[in-house]
DNA sequence: GCAAAAGTGTTCTTCGTACACCCATGC
DNA sequence: GCATGGGTGTACGAAGAACACTTTTGC
């Protein structure tokens, strides 16, 4: 990491949503051989003096972990005691991701990366987890009011993959036919020819989100809701 | 001000909205002496290096207009050219008062304080008009979902009142009937004995937020809505 | 009387919810 | 057959939208 022309008083920190395994996850970061050995923490940096905020935050997380996305601002933290010895004020990011799609890479062997549940987190440093509790809340404004749910999934998916998706995110759960049928009357997806393969039971429609049709919609005053 | 002790790089905004004549509108400060003379801004001012961000933003605020309020943070604004010469990123935040209890007052001659349509803006500083904007986005999300509005009434409103604040700040309209048996039957408001005075129609009863009730409903899972 | 807002009543439709039920597939 | 999820049908009730109508007050 370049250590010159940067804002020190100013770090970015990033919380990235992955869902695995019908599970939603954040992806977390452990310094094995530092002082804070033991102890996991967000990706995160310091911002250049010459450098957007939005793009400090994609470079520092590409750097730290190969994942390369364009994050939303969650805010800033700002308590005096936050950062221990000095100030430090930290704006934070928050996406959401198709773990399959990263081949997470570490800048260096000394740390270790993980995607670890989000409702089982382990200690974390400074108030990183006060971060994940604000990035959730978030999280789980926008989802049910904007299709970010879809790039928490592969680009296919069977409806029931995206009922899951919407029950771990809110912590909640929808009665199957009427959560496939206010989903299909939005017309925001698009059934394909494909079917699930290799599962135990009667193999289900794969579908795509279509984000054209999503944006259309929108001009004539569609509002995204679940 | 002072000068010592301060954060450089690290500024805070302040939004303040109030209703006034049945508009939604902003608190505004004109520089008046020096380079800026003629561009309205947002109230505004450097963190101290032990102050809390929050405490910070209401400090500013208080020594700028008088006003003093606890708000809530919209988010870092960290474009690299948004501040000319130097390189400065802010914080803003914002907040809704009731314009009648604040005698503004001025930290000094230099500068003219004012609350201004927020549909009908002048040319701001730097990107204050993007901060506002984003500060409206905000809110319209905000005040559908939570009883927020009521910070900009007085203590005691009609029912048409609250109505004209909603069509302001979401910039639509409101079938009269409607939305009082709507209000009403989220039973947050408490009526009172007292009537309207000198209106040239038939007076209407006055009623008064119950934030008890409201606490006590959102813990049984009640979720305000307009 | 007229204008303006207060306040009540009613109808129609849309939408969410709950749940019964049949279908396909692997073991 | 049984378990698991796919997928359709339906019936009830709550809530929103539209609008007609009566009441009260100042001028």
């Amino acid at each position: 990491m370049h250590t010159t022309n940067i804002i020190k008083p100013l770090s970015v920190d990033s919380v990235i949503f992955g869902f695995e395994d019908d599970q939603l996850k954040v992806l977390l970061i452990k310094r094995i051989v530092d002082k804070d050995s033991g102890t996991w923490a967000l990706p995160g940096g310091y911002i250049k003096y010459d450098e957007d905020i939005d793009v400090a935050a994609a470079r520092i997380l590409e750097e730290r972990t190969g994942v390369k996305v364009f994050m939303k601002q969650l805010g800033a933290f700002g308590e005096v005691n936050r950062f221990p010895d000095k100030r430090i004020i930290t704006i934070a990011y928050y996406a959401l991701v198709k773990p399959r799609n990263f081949a997470l890479s570490l800048e260096d062997d000394a740390s270790a990366i993980e995607w670890v549940n989000v409702y089982d987190l382990p200690k974390l440093l400074f108030d990183h987890g006060i971060i994940i509790e604000h990035a959730l809340r978030s999280l789980r404004r926008r989802v049910r009011i904007e299709p970010i749910g879809f790039n928490l999934l592969p680009n296919s998916f069977p409806l029931l993959s995206l009922q899951r998706l919407y029950e771990s995110i809110l912590n909640t759960t929808f009665d199957k036919p009427n959560f496939r049928r206010k989903i299909l009357k939005m017309k925001l997806l698009i059934p394909l020819e494909e079917k699930q393969e290799g599962v135990a039971h009667r193999s289900a429609r794969l579908f795509k989100f279509d984000k054209n049709r999503y944006d259309k919609l929108i001009d004539k005053g569609f509002s995204f809701e679940v």
